[in-house]
DNA sequence: CTGCATGCAAAAACTTTGCACCGCC
DNA sequence: GGCGGTGCAAAGTTTTTGCATGCAG
């Protein structure tokens, strides 16, 4: 029987009105705003909920805290080196690796985690500007 | 200048005879068999060197520890819900996926990294038989 | 009222690091 | 003998958990 809580409904609204898959820590310290009191053990506790009710996603960085993504529908995930921000990426579906992996192996593909990394358009902007100064 | 280590050696060759890709933790244990002594901040700072050298590769799993790879050929890893345990994937390259994930992004893509999971063929011939009898 | 959710703090899990000593080159 | 590597332990980072209390149903 899952309860109704204010706190999971901030931390929800929270992620809902960001695109750039905040952590943990960082909803923490969204929330904080409205509900001084609240303890990153119930951040936590919430987004591991949220997560498994299928909510909100959650993305495992190699390094580094994992992150919250509000967006469910299927998309990938971009990685900039330089600045660490994580983009989402209007591409076409790569389902189909899924089939290739499945060709010569006997066990059950099920799915596929990607993540795609390089340097994003703003760092990209930033390079190309002062090479050429 | 980089100097030799009979730790490091060790390490290598422990990770290179496997195909199962062990954790830190394993690595740890194997090793205190030949050297009883060697403590796991050694293990980790020869891990991480050996991946930066590029002799061994560095498995990111969402969770749980790392794990290292002594294949360091491009391939696959299929991770299984079932035992957790992960295995190489023969199968042909996707590296268009990249080419995808270019198409209608500003930033340079370098690279992607890609998990399969779902039940391995061990795990799937143990539900196939529980399930007829 | 009943019991899930919270706040708080302690602890767990994983990894890195400071420092004195050791051993390769 | 100089400096990189090691062992040991402490600390850092991220996440989970035990417990008493709070609040939704």
């Amino acid at each position: 029987m899952l309860k109704y809580s204010r706190q999971r409904e901030s931390i929800k609204n929270f992620i809902m009105q960001r695109s750039d898959h905040p952590t943990a820590e960082t909803v923490y310290m969204g929330i904080r705003k409205e509900y001084p009191h609240v303890s990153l053990g119930t951040v936590y506790r919430n987004l591991s909920l949220l997560a498994e009710l299928g909510e909100i996603r959650k993305i495992s960085v190699g390094d580094g805290p994992d992150r919250f993504d509000g967006n469910t529908s299927p998309h990938y995930h971009f990685f900039c080196k330089e600045c660490g921000q994580v983009i989402d990426l209007a591409m076409d579906s790569i389902d189909h690796i899924n089939v290739i992996a499945s060709h010569r192996f006997g066990g059950r593909v099920e799915g596929s985690v990607t993540h795609f990394f390089g340097t994003c358009p703003e760092c990209l902007a930033k390079e190309i500007s002062s090479k050429s100064s």
